[in-house]
DNA sequence: ACCTTCAGTTAAGTTATACTTAATCGAACA
DNA sequence: TGTTCGATTAAGTATAACTTAACTGAAGGT
């Protein structure tokens, strides 16, 4: 059986037909008239041997032989699309698009990205703040930071500095609570956005490190990390800060640790990018750029202690 | 940024000049001339505005759109290769490839299959027993029985009869042995083509069924269910049998399966094909065959008794 | 029943693409 | 130093792809 593949331009239009079955706006879709597709299709079946649609009244359906045929082919042509956007952004080195969830947006991009576009005047940048899974080919992203575990298959992964949670309050709330203990008088403001995590790294996990007795959390709920933060900075109480999230909040003395003793999270943020892609310019340079400012607050998060976690029964 | 694809015959000379690295190999492959294919890559880069190789000494190698593009290149054009084989073989309704394990080819396959050829002496058979995972375009198959749970994504899938298990032998043997206690005194083969079960339907889970102590089974180990069964058919001794691969010999007396009760395994055979082939007329006749096969023992199953698993603790 | 519209087809002619041949280039290898 | 190998370029040709324009046949409206 010859398995040499027909015209492609015929199997193009055979993608398209199938995709809108209609011959006429697949016509319109790749930009020709009515009689040339007609003419490509037909081309394709005679290669074929068989019909790929079955002519009806005013429609049109695919053959067992075209059923056969379509998903394959939508696939490929899809992915061919892909490659090929893939290959034009490879030579763009001007700008850059980045996609991470809201709270890395607000809490950590926002504030330092003046700093970027003052070291990077050339590269025009895009933000993305979402937690929807990405296509980097599909959305033209090109850099997503993401927070979890890993790994991350398929795709060039660094996985940034250690998340730790420690509680966070405003300055002059600290003398209020001098001691862990005395957090029991406060309100203790409570992040979902980490309760995914497993170990968990809530109130309770950290009170347990701590080892005293469990803090029960009675201050409001927030889905997303920065809303918490925001009310932390609004006075309403006490949250369990990311290190990511909080740092330059502390580095700057808007907020305080008090305690000095932080608990691991296992989960990291990762900057990832399609593989390969790493070595473009402007992803390189952010890159670098993030790994620098990281450096900046590294003596912060080293001057506090990192709690050993309880050995579950 | 203009996302349409480039002339596709470009895009297949890129390919394929990416996947040998080599201009001269790849124009060969595509029965051109080099310099058709130089010509070609040219102006696909010219499409792009920047180099997909690097031309060197006397090799190419790609640059990073070329790494941006070539897998998923590749991966279109095969998918075009498998989807245009597909839709090949669809017309073709005298030849049909099924794919078994070696068991259900030695045992059920096999001694049914010249009925098949008789009702169907215009469809031309062809098999390959192996359970190595299949690929219906690459290797030109056309159904595949497989044993186990399920599900099969993406495909049609036919659950054949459920599976079960029983203590089988030679009806001489049956009087030696006339309880499951007495199976103590007997060779008891073991067929490890089972061991993935979960639950097991080994000796152990066949006896805690029955009620009885467990049965240690001490005799030979046999990785494929057949030859357990050859086996059992030498005199060597008792093997628990799976109900497609011992319902003939059963039926014509060669073995027998003198207590009656048997063990579900949950898993069946199923009869798997690309969806939508299931109604090409050698693999629906094929199908419905294989289901008036089973059909004419039907009765002989129906007389066993389905035994209770225990609720484990 | 009539005309109109719509979706696809067919035929003829044109344009653009893909290809070949043949000559050229440059580096590696003997 | 000449030879070979792989890629390139130029010129000319074949053919694939497309357009225009006329046609078919069924649906739908009045």
């Amino acid at each position: 059986m010859a398995t040499s593949l027909p015209p492609l331009t015929a199997l193009r239009a055979f993608d398209a037909a199938a995709r809108h079955m209609s011959f006429a706006k697949a016509a319109e879709e790749l930009n020709v008239t009515p009689a040339a597709l007609s003419f490509q299709i037909k081309s394709l079946e005679e290669h074929l041997g068989a019909p790929l649609f079955r002519r009806l009244n005013r429609a049109v359906e695919l053959t067992d032989a075209g059923h056969a045929l379509a998903p394959d082919a939508k696939a490929a042509f899809e992915m061919l699309t892909n490659g090929w956007r893939a290959a034009q952004r490879m030579q763009d080195h001007q700008s850059l698009t980045v996609t991470a969830g809201p709270a890395f947006t607000a809490k950590w991009l926002a504030p330092r990205l003046f700093q970027f576009a003052h070291e990077h005047p050339e590269i025009e940048l895009r933000f993305s703040a979402t937690l929807r899974a990405m296509d980097f080919a599909r959305d033209d992203i090109d850099v997503a930071i993401r927070f979890g575990y890993g790994p991350d298959p398929g795709l060039y992964s660094l996985p940034l500095a250690e998340e730790w949670v420690t509680p966070v309050m405003l300055p002059e709330m600290a003398e209020r609570y001098p001691t862990p203990e005395s957090l029991r008088e406060a309100v203790l403001i409570i992040d979902d956005s980490v309760a995914f995590l497993d170990p968990p790294a809530d109130w309770e996990a950290w009170s347990e490190a701590m080892g005293i007795a469990p803090l029960v959390p009675t201050g409001p709920r927030f889905s997303q990390a920065d809303h918490a933060l925001d009310a932390v900075l609004a006075g309403t109480g006490v949250a369990l800060g990311r290190r990511a999230l909080v740092i330059k909040d502390l580095a700057e003395g808007r907020l305080v640790a008090p305690y000095g003793k932080v608990l691991s999270t296992g989960a990291r943020f990762r900057f990832l990018c399609p593989e390969g892609a790493e070595t473009r310019l402007q992803i390189e340079a952010f890159k670098n750029w993030m790994l620098r400012e990281i450096d900046k607050t590294a003596h912060i998060a080293e001057s506090f202690e990192m709690l050993e976690r309880p050995i579950k029964k």
